[in-house]
DNA sequence: GGTCATGTAGACCGATTGGTCTACTTTTAG
DNA sequence: CTAAAAGTAGACCAATCGGTCTACATGACC
């Protein structure tokens, strides 16, 4: 934690850490203070409460998750193989010392009722995730991006919770493999489709 | 909730519900006792401490989820329509009003540190579903019963978190055609190699 | 050097937590 | 009928919670 960083970025940067390792409902404000090594009056001068500094970490998380995409984007340059370098860098991610899940299906664990504002959050991050997907899909010509989309949205998911439950950072192997076993499977459907149908696309221009 | 429940059993299946709709450490005491109908000395004359109730409230959500695999079996004969039914049944269990993820991932998801006995049981209830889905790939003579049961373990949590975060049970439908794919592809592969593999196999026979 | 914003340490507040215990009531069994 | 067992309601406890506020220290700027 640089000691240059601002004291407002400092207490939400200790307050995300602390909420992600133990817990939302079990962290208490206290230990944010310790933690940020800042007194409880400042705290309270930059955030009004602590759900409202809850709201702020899980906006602070979401942003570092940005950087995720740009990542990807540096591993790799065609489409297909930039998709699958999203598990190898998710793969890091649960081998590195940082990793207690996701924080925002954690939070959602908390806080279940819907409208809540940390769910809202958290929802949006996954949309944000399905569109990045999405993205690389349709700049390989995927017959079906939205689908596919879904597909391998619901593997990144998949691979967390397991590598969090069970401990297994393999799952990131795993949920390669079968994007792989997707996008095969995918790609081919849609040449038989095409030739299938063209002929009959022949026909058309030419009548 | 049925008149006739033995105390410890309405205790916990209050406790449970509680866990499962607010989360661990949001559920206090009191709401448990409101709940169950039951006075605080009852509850503590039943269980030691919170800690213990959490304990028991998560192997009786685990005692019910292992009726599901029952209802699988219910649900279709053959192996592979067994797998598929997996995910009907899934679907099924997202749009009813008792759904709110999984306990045992919003479990971890507050206990992350490791050895934590809570983390221990869902440890266990994850294994018994990879064990569940393997035993199914195992009757079908699947070519790698392990590694296609942690796929399909891996969509299965998929889903889960999937339809908690987002609220669409079509997870379920997603987990499902993927798993379809998967299995052609597997079995396709199979038989390829053992076409491949039948000469040698009849040469050695022979000689 | 003095001023003023910004910081710290931590006492303090009411509410709530998990847990104990007393006093009383109901149920059950011989 | 009676007496023990098992229940209830809720007072009470120390600890902790989120949050406010006082008293004091520090550092930047003019």
């Amino acid at each position: 934690m640089p000691k240059t960083l601002k004291k407002s970025e400092k207490i939400v940067r200790a307050a995300m850490e602390l909420f992600y390792k133990n817990g939302f409902h079990a962290t208490g404000i206290e230990s944010i203070l310790k933690k940020a090594q800042v007194s409880k009056k400042t705290l309270y001068s930059y955030f009004e409460s602590k759900d409202a500094l809850i709201l702020e970490a899980l906006k602070y998380r979401s942003d570092q998750f940005n950087g995720f995409w740009d990542r990807v984007r540096e591993r790799a340059s065609e489409p297909r193989d930039r998709l699958l370098a999203i598990f190898d860098l998710q793969k890091e991610w649960f081998e590195s010392d940082m990793f207690y899940g996701c924080l925002f299906i954690n939070a959602v664990g908390e806080y279940s009722r819907k409208g809540n504002p940390f769910k809202k959050v958290s929802q949006t991050v996954k949309v944000d995730t399905y569109e990045n997907i999405k993205g690389l899909l349709e700049e390989m010509s995927h017959p079906d991006p939205s689908f596919a989309a879904e597909k391998i949205t619901l593997l990144f998911e998949g691979a967390i919770v397991t590598a969090q439950v069970s401990s297994k950072s393999r799952s990131a192997n795993i949920a390669k493999e079968i994007v792989k076993t997707i996008l095969d499977s995918d790609m081919k459907a849609e040449k038989h489709k095409e030739i299938e149908m063209e002929p009959g696309l022949v026909n058309e221009v030419l009548s």
